[in-house]
DNA sequence: AATGGCGCTTCCCACGGTGGGAAGGTCAAG
DNA sequence: CTTGACCTTCCCACCGTGGGAAGCGCCATT
């Protein structure tokens, strides 16, 4: 199979089969005389393994650990559920921000007439000058690091 | 003011601030004889505004809209109440897909006995083939465009 | 007045993943 | 042998954000 082929039947482009290869997620494929990537049943098999992981929303470095207690049948499973429910716990943090923010902001639409007239409580809430605590002599760098949770 | 205290004042950091001036995020600031940019309160209060809309996810795009309108005295509330209504939509359907990835995990997780012995349903569901219904002859390209949902 | 330390300037690089595309080599069917 | 689909490598883009280098400006303390 050349790369193409592989990438249809795995679901995983041609690009980042290139790139999964170059960042070392997969071994390099074998080569055909000409320079042709060549792909056989079980890399198809681990693409599609990853594909499926990267479906659940893991990241490239998250997704090597899993391949990796994929490949040693031998590791307890506990690893693997370990590995699981950290993922799960991220994105309950990630859905736990996202809902903040969205109910924070339906809130704002809510009491928004949304008519004809410039009055917008949406507006006026961002607008609001968030009182700065009475500034201290030298008030430093404030350290507050900017969680803007992506 | 100078750049630091401006970004001290709106939260917003330094870098970010010559950033968002870069892509017209923001006016030009002003410049001191020695090349300084300089800001007033006014720019704070933009500053601030932005890193707020920025706190309910939008993306730059949507920020610079919304700071436009927010701008613009006049317009009728029921434009910020779409855009606010359109990003509450957009954050609605990301949370639905996270949650759905964060169940299916959860449950293979559940499934799990996260044990010594190497048995996971976990890595089971992930290898499993995804039956391909019979290849057409001329298997053409099939377009099924990655829809993965970052 | 000189020096040191911090702040400012611009410019480039990195991240995570993905796609686009150019310039060139290969392969198989017509 | 030509054509078109495929492959190769290489660079660029996205979006925000941070890191850092090299070179100035500014101010306070010797």
């Amino acid at each position: 199979m050349n790369i193409g082929d592989a990438a249809r039947a795995s679901g995983v482009s041609a690009k980042m089969l290139r790139y999964y290869e170059s960042i070392g997620l997969i071994p390099e494929a074998g080569r055909s005389a000409s320079g042709y990537r060549t792909y056989g049943e079980r890399d198809v098999a681990t693409l599609r393994f990853i594909r499926r992981a990267r479906d659940f929303g893991m990241p490239m470095e998250r997704v090597k650990l899993l391949v990796g207690l994929w490949m040693d049948t031998q590791r307890p499973s506990r690893e693997v559920k370990n590995l699981a429910l950290r993922q799960v716990a991220e994105l309950e943090a990630r859905i736990a921000e996202l809902t903040a923010m969205k109910q924070a902001l339906a809130d704002l639409a809510h009491a928004c007439k949304g008519d004809s007239r410039p009055d917008c409580p949406i507006l006026k809430d961002l607008a609001q000058e968030t009182v700065t605590p009475a500034h201290p002599a030298h008030p430093k760098r404030s350290k507050t690091a900017g969680l803007r949770g992506h």
